[in-house]
DNA sequence: CCCTGATTCGC
DNA sequence: GCGAATCAGG
């Protein structure tokens, strides 16, 4: 493949909207994130927010096997990357209590007179993980189902009989569906579930 | 181990 | 210019 005006432009496109360059790579197809990256990078569109000054004085070479001594020190920036997603630790699983929740904080979209899925009456889901979920779903990579790995997080988001429906994306938990905030609502231990007076 | 981007250098 | 191999890091 070469690298066309077209591919070149969702390249930008995808790069400027955050998107890895693995993730470009499968969207481009016929490509590796590595040529990703070195197309970005001959594109001069390297830095996602333009590092003003500051750049780390790393000679950025240490090469282990490469006895080509360089011509040119040139400093390079060696941007921190402000993009980078820190997730907290705290997953709590105990029970499987509601894995079938397939609708987390859902606007209420309703097609044509379709029949919706069951709704799992937005249980009894602590409002914290809502929170928690709403927020993520922010930075949600919004895959599609083809994109679907066994590490992606394969929460659904929207509806499928919509035009706004995609997967969370996010790395999922080793050994889980789900990235670390959709476990948070999908898996909870049976104790969250407080029945008042009835 | 999974992933990320960065760099080098033979092609 | 291209991108695999490699490096460096989370």
């Amino acid at each position: 493949m070469s690298w066309t005006d077209e591919r070149v432009e969702l390249l930008k496109k995808m790069w400027g909207e955050g998107q890895s360059a693995s993730q470009i790579a499968k969207e481009l197809g016929g490509v590796t994130r590595n040529a990703v990256i070195g197309k970005v990078h001959r594109l001069g569109l390297s830095n996602r927010a333009g590092a003003t000054g500051a750049p780390a004085a790393k000679p950025a070479a240490a090469p282990k096997a490469k006895p080509v001594p360089k011509p040119k020190p040139e400093v390079r920036a060696r941007t921190a990357r402000p993009a980078a997603v820190d997730m907290p630790e705290d997953i709590a699983e105990e029970a499987e209590a509601a894995p079938k929740a397939a609708a987390p904080a859902r606007r209420q979209i309703i097609p044509a007179g379709q029949p919706l899925p069951p709704q799992p009456s937005t249980n009894e889901i602590p409002a914290e993980a809502l929170a928690k979920v709403s927020e993520i779903e922010k930075k949600a990579k919004r895959i599609s189902v083809m994109e679907l790995t066994e590490r992606t997080c394969k929460w659904p988001v929207g509806d499928p009989a919509t035009e706004d429906f995609w997967f969370c994306g996010l790395p999922s938990q080793p050994g889980k569906p789900y990235c670390e905030a959709h476990v948070g609502v999908a898996f909870q231990p049976m104790s969250t579930r407080r029945d008042r007076r009835r």
